[in-house]
DNA sequence: GAGCAGATTAGACAAAGTCCAAAGATTGAA
DNA sequence: TTCAATCTTTGGACTTTGTCTAATCTGCTC
């Protein structure tokens, strides 16, 4: 396991590892996804980065996302019908999805186990495993 | 576990047991969703009813689909960031997405089982536990 | 600095889904 | 059967998310 830091220089080197040029927009947007551990849309970025005064377009966000994910340095959460979310933790985990709120958190893949998975068709291999709890509050507790 | 059966008579039966009115849109729409196992889409469906002849407007469709999505009629499967599938199956289970062709397989959830989930934060229920198993053809399939 | 490859951009475009006010269908009661 | 009340449906405008393109910009090498 290796621990992504946050600090320009190190997104700098990270980035050329992958053989991609560390533009000043590409800094933006990986310090605004690294630099918290949220679960962001693409709008969302997009707004954060442009926060104090206008950085980068909506293209280059959307751009720089499919990238950044194609690299393996985000992932994609597909969990909200209305938007993909994009998650800077790439460790093995899952989510907890509250359906009323909208808030996701992580899981830690290490102590969760699934068995019983059946065969996969010949040919085929299996890219991930993706489990989404969905959760809301009770309604004792909505009193 | 009650089977749902697709003829006319038990279609209208079921919409009236969930207090809405049998009407001829929805008995269409249920028809399409109900009589073959598929996972759909809005679009599909809006397609398959009006195939031979205009029978329903768009926002019928999604009308209805949030409709019998509410009832526990039909589920939401949110897998395909591009769009929401509806699945007839309401028994509990899984899905395989093939991420090339966007195929989608049913998972029994019999045969499966996941542990070391953690303990919910006071006052959340889970409403459902989703697993998507996301596959593709194998390197050496591809010849 | 010239040339070049790659990156960024605005804005047009596309698709999924929602919303609304008007028109149509259903139903129970008389 | 008819009526009125209620519920449904509808076209079309609208919103949001995301993609595409052609033009411009940047940074690098020589």
């Amino acid at each position: 396991m290796e621990a992504i830091s946050y600090d320009r220089p190190s997104v700098i080197a990270l980035l050329r590892k992958h053989g991609i040029a560390p533009t000043h927009q590409r800094l933006e947007i990986a310090q605004v996804l690294f630099g918290r551990c949220h679960h962001l849309s693409a709008d969302q970025v997009l707004a954060k980065v442009n926060e104090s005064q206008a950085e980068t377009s909506k293209a280059t966000v959307y751009n720089t996302l499919n990238l950044f994910r194609d690299l393996g340095l985000i992932r994609e959460v597909i969990v909200d019908p209305k938007r993909v979310l994009y998650d800077p933790n790439t460790e093995p985990h899952h989510h907890l999805y509250n359906v009323d709120t909208g808030e996701i958190t992580d899981i830690d893949a290490g102590a969760l186990s699934v068995s019983g998975l059946p065969e996969l068709p010949t040919g085929m291999v299996t890219e991930g495993v993706d489990i989404i709890v969905r959760v809301r509050a009770s309604e004792a507790s909505l009193g």
